[in-house]
DNA sequence: GATTGTGAATAGATTCACAGCT
DNA sequence: AGCTGTGAATCTATTCACAATC
């Protein structure tokens, strides 16, 4: 036996490895597009600003992905990295709620992308039911656990207003949704076995507002 | 001269304590929104999953803001992270992409609140402009510095086609904006004095699609 | 008695520097 | 020669433990 048992998957990455991975992916994929072949962690850290050895740190953790003196193989590093992330495959998503954002997010092309399909939109209006928005045709929150089963959905993402999210969350929770993106502005107690990620506008505002300090226009 | 010299604003804060702040800012408002008066950190940290050691750290560099034995007052130390955040007083932003998302976040309740404002919506086709969306008539992107001047507007919301995301980051550093958000899944050249910050909704499907790894469904 | 503010201790993340492949 | 992978060093963030204050 020499094989020096690969570290396959790390139990869990940190918050932040997990982003910097994403953002590794991203380029790769660029890169792919750009045609080219092999990469090294310089030249990545160089044309997208990031650092080197971090680089090569993040991705030494799951076995030894690159080659000595030459770099990084761009396909085989953008596969491997789907495969840590749980995109080399297909999620499907349902949209729970169909008004301004739920709309939106349903017909938005950077959301339909890579390995997430949004199968469904579902809304609890009746009027709302029946109607067509981008390629979905509304289907009543009534139905929802149906949506889920029909559609092998994954995962669901809250777009109703924030009064109504708990209780959307829930609702979805029952159907056996495995996670849930919530862009209600709303505080949401979590089931344990499906977590919830909130994305708050507010926030990325706030982040601007913080450099503007001092800077009154 | 007694005065310990009160450590008012530290040159900067890491974005992590950046996040935190605006965090408890949240959670101030709900007390606030509750009647409640005072909070101690314990108390903070106990309703809303938050280390209260360090609460009291990430306040403790602003000077002294609670009373030892009672706690911190909800609406003083509210206003003083308002302050600190740059959120004291209105921004307003213009959105620059009347498609669905631009239209949806022209809507979106959640994006026009707290100290945000959205002033203008502008669009380059002149199909669209002339066009009320919400509360705006959609002005064209031609007029962009007119419109950025007559409503003293600071940030700038990119919600145009991946592709068009550098002209018109250009356009609006051109118009002296401060900041821009940018929901374009692209990458942006930055210039210096206009910092950009990316929202990339696939990230936030990443970190879901990891937490699922094996929970084949 | 309760709770803040904080120095010391610990844990975690990043960079440095270089040994080890190709 | 060039570049990865990695132990050691450094820097940053968080928690612990307790003195100071109300």
């Amino acid at each position: 036996m020499t094989e020096p048992a690969p570290p396959d998957q790390p139990t869990d990455l940190s918050p932040l490895t997990l982003n910097r991975l994403s953002v590794y992916l991203r380029c790769l994929r660029r890169l792919e597009g750009e045609g080219k072949v092999t990469i090294s962690s310089a030249d990545l850290a160089r044309r997208f600003h990031l650092s080197a050895t971090l680089i090569r740190k993040d991705l030494a953790q799951f076995g030894e992905l690159g080659i000595r003196g030459v770099g990084y193989d761009i396909v085989k590093l953008r596969a491997r990295l789907e495969t840590i992330l749980g995109v080399d495959r297909e999620h499907r998503a349902v949209i729970v709620g169909a008004g301004n954002l739920g709309s939106a997010l349903a017909r938005f092309p950077g959301f339909n992308r890579g390995a997430f399909r949004i199968a469904a939109l579902v809304d609890n209006d009746p009027a709302k039911a029946g109607q067509v928005i981008g390629a979905f045709t509304v289907r009543p929150s009534a139905e929802l656990a149906d949506v889920v089963h029909e559609h092998h959905i994954e995962l669901g993402i809250l777009a109703v207003p924030p009064e109504a999210a708990q209780d959307n969350y829930d609702a979805l929770a029952d159907t056996g949704i495995l996670a849930v993106l919530n862009f209600a502005p709303a505080h949401i107690v979590e089931r344990t076995g499906v977590p919830i990620k909130t994305v708050d506008f507010l926030i990325f505002l706030e982040e601007l507002a913080y450099l503007l300090r001092g800077n009154e226009s």
